[in-house]
DNA sequence: CGAGCACATTGATGACTGTCAATGTATGGT
DNA sequence: ACCATACATTGACAGTCATCAATGTGCTCG
């Protein structure tokens, strides 16, 4: 079990470490590419999503692809399984808790 | 009154044009400079907080935090006001809601 | 007008990013 | 063993970014 990584928001300003945490989130989430491609992962649902399935949609090279899901996987953001020659994408369950909670904290 | 460029994100996957849309709200969150940044002017409320308060705190210098309070208010998350020689920032009201309900959708 | 303060702009630099073609690696079927 | 498929890695290139020193602009008060 990680230890936790919350991020508290309530009485104390932002530190820097807690908000170069959040800003490798958001920093995953700031490409048109990425964004779409979450979107599908995330509609595919704990089923996943074949990749393979992602590079016509988006209209990007296979390497690139592989490179944005790479992305969005070390930011923490979605995870991927094997199965045969195949992997399958799905998010990452509270992977957006503390862009969630900083966010919906400015939205009030 | 602007046009609403609120983002349908129940049942279709995301556009392009949306997307991109995102994409820039997002970028303007991914720097730790810029979190630190928004979030204090958010903590000034609806009186704002004076520019000339925000560089000390984040240890940059006068251009590079002007530099980043232009991004963010290119972004649309904060928004300036004169009082004789200094400016004064506050948070855009709706200036989060697309990323809040991208984000949100996603949490569940 | 002239000095001083608040903030913006410019220019430069080193680092990072999105993209693809080419190539590498692993898995499965024949 | 061989080949095809799915995916990753490498290398290259053009573009963007964060940062600061230097300079410019606009405001206020004597």
């Amino acid at each position: 079990m990680a230890t936790s990584k919350a991020i508290p928001l309530t009485k104390r300003p932002l530190t820097d470490s807690s908000a170069t945490d959040l800003a490798i989130v958001f920093a995953a989430l700031a490409d048109p590419v990425r964004l779409r491609l979450f979107d599908l992962v995330r509609r595919a649902g704990s089923t996943g999503v074949c990749s393979c399935d992602l590079v016509e949609p988006l209209e990007r090279s296979q390497p690139t692809i592989s490179h944005h899901l790479k992305v969005l996987r070390e930011a923490g953001l979605v995870e991927s399984r094997r199965e045969g020659t195949w992997l399958w994408y799905s998010v990452v369950a509270d992977a957006l808790t503390n862009a969630d909670s900083f966010i919906s904290h400015a939205t009030k």
